[in-house]
DNA sequence: TGAATTCCATAGTGCTCGCTATGGAAGCTT
DNA sequence: AAGCTTCCATAGCGAGCACTATGGAATTCA
């Protein structure tokens, strides 16, 4: 789906800017003002085209949206590949968080998350780009909280253990960091919050 | 500040509405769907009313905006004043998580928080409105570091624990459980969470 | 009742929003 | 070079935004 748009090239005068990185300057202005702030204008300014050139190039503001959240994922699969190829179940989490903490308060990259910032609320209008949102917030939630199952059955977490409340309690907190490193937060303050969030994690046995 | 405008009455025609009404119709529109997207026309056919008689009642979106999220908290300092009557930190820690997770899965009520969800992103217009519930947060999350370096200090938490890290926890996982409630998540759900975010608290000593 | 005061409804203000029609310049293919 | 395809810049579309000027209706005070 990364490069749906256009539909096909023929020939003809080429591109005269880098679709790659104009993707990346929209997506640094979603990061920072969030989907409905992110105005078509703000967005050509920092891409240095203009609007035609954006919806020649992405389709709409949605799509361009989505594609900047796919580019700032690292692909569609990555993060819930990760999760998967971890050693287990803690380090997957402990990886999430420290990656949250991180990825939040780079020097040079707008604080907080992309995917957790963006939109929570917004318009009717934008119910739709909501909805996509909270969709891959839940599927990188479920396959958290599958491998912690995994790692339940495999005997290495306590038969008891809350595997949906376990991968919750992480992802609450990688989002509630992201509001926190927007507040200011800086990024030692972050990464004591993370490692402080794995430290009701159930002991092996 | 709460009754702050209009400044005075002096007689005349009295209000055709509720004040208090259309305050709470107010904050429930900016809690479904937060500051920006809540516009005045949907304010207005929500509160029953028509723009120049919010406005007059109100002074402007940002000021009723402030009005509603006051409502919403039960006045200015009521989160403090619990913060600090609790009988020790753990226990204000526990009924912070415990509220957020009660009242973000309420029947009648938005799904999520008001004060973490309305505004985390925005508009350069809408700044200082951002700021002011950033320093909200801020505000009642430094109350609760406050309380748990007292209870440090009391010998009622071990000397060495980190109690930025222990409030910025129990504020990451409130602003969390905040967007959980907003995809879908539910009540048992959530006082799940709030309970497992608990148990990584430093024991007595 | 007369005068003063306040509230409300209509109807707009200027502005920004996402998005696009149009025409000419640029570059590929043959 | 001819001919076609695609891209880019200007300019502007209708719609919605926060906000308000105006005038009459409602109520209080004298």
């Amino acid at each position: 789906m990364e490069n749906s748009f256009p539909a096909m090239r023929r020939s003809g005068r080429p591109l005269s800017f880098d679709r790659e990185a104009a993707l990346a300057a929209a997506m640094r202005v979603f990061w920072q003002h969030g989907y409905e702030a992110s105005s078509v204008a703000v967005l050509t300014a920092a891409m240095g085209i203009t609007p035609p050139s954006l919806y020649a190039a992405f389709g709409d503001k949605q799509r361009l949206f989505l594609a900047a959240v796919d580019r700032y994922l690292g692909g569609s699969d990555r993060v819930t590949a990760t999760i998967a190829g971890a050693a287990n179940a803690q380090d997957a989490a402990r990886d999430l968080l420290t990656a949250a903490a991180i990825g939040g308060t780079g020097a040079d990259t707008p604080a907080g998350c992309l995917l957790a910032s963006s939109i929570v609320t917004g318009s009717t209008a934008a119910a739709g780009i909501r909805e996509a949102l909270a969709a891959i917030r839940r599927r990188i939630e479920t396959a958290l909280r599958l491998r912690i199952e995994g790692d339940i059955d495999a005997g290495l977490l306590p038969a008891g253990s809350d595997a949906e409340m376990l991968a919750g309690h992480v992802f609450a907190v990688v989002q509630g960091m992201s509001t926190l490193a927007k507040d200011g937060a800086g990024r030692d303050k972050l990464l004591r919050v993370a490692a402080g969030a794995m430290a009701g994690w159930p002991g092996p046995r």
